[in-house]
DNA sequence: CCAAAAGTGTTTGGTCTACACCCATGA
DNA sequence: TCATGGGTGTAGACCAAACACTTTTGG
């Protein structure tokens, strides 16, 4: 049999196969008015969920998503689906990771490519006949406990149960994650479990943790930061996003010397409200271009 | 209808499903003698492959690798099917990339959830039914030309031509890759595609490609280095290491001082030929815990 | 006035680079 | 002996943390 004749007889139903999944963990920072009117407003990340209109799951919140439908890479589902289910449009998606145990929907055996987008929220939402709604959460995710053990003389194990909380007007879901990464001298392996989870569907809890360990760690070496922020920022802007995201305080003094290449000064301010005003920035573009070759992004 | 009898009528049956194939890029670097008595041996990174034995694409080489069962996550399906079609057991893999482009495959939709992992090689290599033989291919990827061009005031282009070239005794397979990565302010792109092939199955030029760039770009970063190389080692083979695969000489008291955390020194020799010997050190375990953390792999 | 934020300068200590230099081996 | 690799020291440039300090704003 040659390849022609073997391709005609080739049959795709005769193999057990998946339904293939997108999901998509939408991030964005929003501001929150603090009521001191000398005081800036508190930024939040936060991620885009929306009501499920069906079954399974139904009125729960969940990332938004959907089937990969032939003809598609996933690239184009994701970008589909979200538009679909919340009107986001010309966002900037990257591959996650794959879920893919066979227990993680009880539809059945459908596996999840997760991405992950970062975005400004200016454009409006919508929904659509699979979602009722879709809204922004606030989003924390800390760690309750670590514990550090050696397993074997070569062999480390690092234990920690992490909270997710995601919140909205009165409305809370939460979930207890534990996070267990194994580090031998040839191997590392990090497993996600959740053990505890009110409201959200599906395995999305893992995904948002995922997404942000992932967030979290590119933070500090990409431009990801200034996806959140508008044409123009101020100096304060930036690093609050970079505190917010890493859940620590910067000394501002070093962080403007670290981001000046990557600003460039124009000749507008913010109207100040109790305090001095500040200038307000744009991106420097050239200097985007060296850095971002390292952060690569696949796409079909 | 309640989510029960939602379930109960549910039947994936009725939605088109692609099939689902784990693809694995391993790597190792290999020595190759000089001849010269005085010279160490070259270094040289290599890939895996192996002889396809059925149709399509038989009697080609590929990327090991097969359909994912039911029951199984990509990660099981990953190091069952390497361990069946080359014998390599215990390897770290991680998940590269989904590919999922419709006309990837002559069978039809099938998507690949590809891994990339780093081996020493010690375990030797065996073969199945699927694969007629497994093999190391030596392995280059470099730029041929590159350009930059400024698209609009705002978006920037970047296109290369690379070349990646297997080699195996007198065999070579080549194939030339663009890569094209589009940069705008908000928006990041980058497209692989492959322009000429000669001897690869399938997109695996592709996807070896995406995994050499993963593997450079991680490099540095991170302790990937030392899962190429033994136990003990010299401060020259890990220095080796790392120039094989970033491509570019590295001055040797510098490298030394910032490995110097990661490395215990042990009180062995090399019994050296026409110089002087090295001492042999072994990983500082304590000093990779606290930094493997920072490149978070994900497993079931 | 003053709390809150905007913005700058300086000290100290480390790390990175480039290069010069010496040591050891065995055909 | 000498090509080849093993290994160390150092001067200068640069980078980062910590902290002190000044300026501006509007109620």
């Amino acid at each position: 049999m040659n390849e022609q004749e073997f391709l005609k007889q080739y049959d795709q139903q005769h193999y057990p196969r998946p339904s293939l999944a997108v999901d998509m963990a939408v991030f964005s920072v929003i501001r929150q008015e603090t009521g001191n009117y000398r005081k800036l407003p508190e930024q939040k990340l936060s991620v885009l969920l929306i009501e499920r209109a069906e079954h399974p799951f139904q009125n729960q919140w969940a990332l938004p998503g959907g089937f990969v439908l032939p003809n598609e890479t996933v690239e184009t589902a994701a970008r589909r689906e979200l538009e679909e289910e919340t009107g986001i449009k010309e966002t900037d998606l990257r591959q996650l990771h794959i879920f893919s145990e066979p227990e993680r929907d009880p539809r059945g055996w459908i596996i999840s490519s997760s991405f992950m987008a970062l975005t400004e929220i200016t454009q409006s939402l919508s929904s659509c006949k699979d979602a009722k709604q879709a809204k922004w959460f606030t989003c924390t995710y800390t760690t309750l406990e670590e514990q550090t053990t050696q397993e074997t003389e070569s062999s480390y194990q690092i234990l920690q149960r992490n909270k997710l909380t995601l919140q909205r007007n009165d409305m809370e879901l939460t979930a207890v994650i534990e996070v267990k990464q194994t580090l031998s001298l040839y191997n590392r392996k990090t497993t996600y479990t959740v053990v505890e989870n009110t409201g959200l569907a599906f395995d999305h809890a893992k995904i948002i943790a995922c997404a942000i360990t992932a967030l979290r760690n590119d933070l500090e070496r990409s431009t990801d930061a200034f996806r959140f922020l508008p044409e123009t920022f101020t100096l304060t802007d930036i690093q609050q996003v970079y505190e917010t995201i890493l859940g620590k305080k910067l000394l501002t003094a070093n962080f403007r010397r670290k981001i000046a290449p990557y600003v460039i000064q124009t000749n507008r301010q913010t109207t100040a409200r109790g305090h001095r005003s500040a200038q307000l920035y744009k991106r420097n573009k050239t200097a985007f271009l060296g850095k971002q070759i390292l952060q690569v992004t696949h796409e079909a």
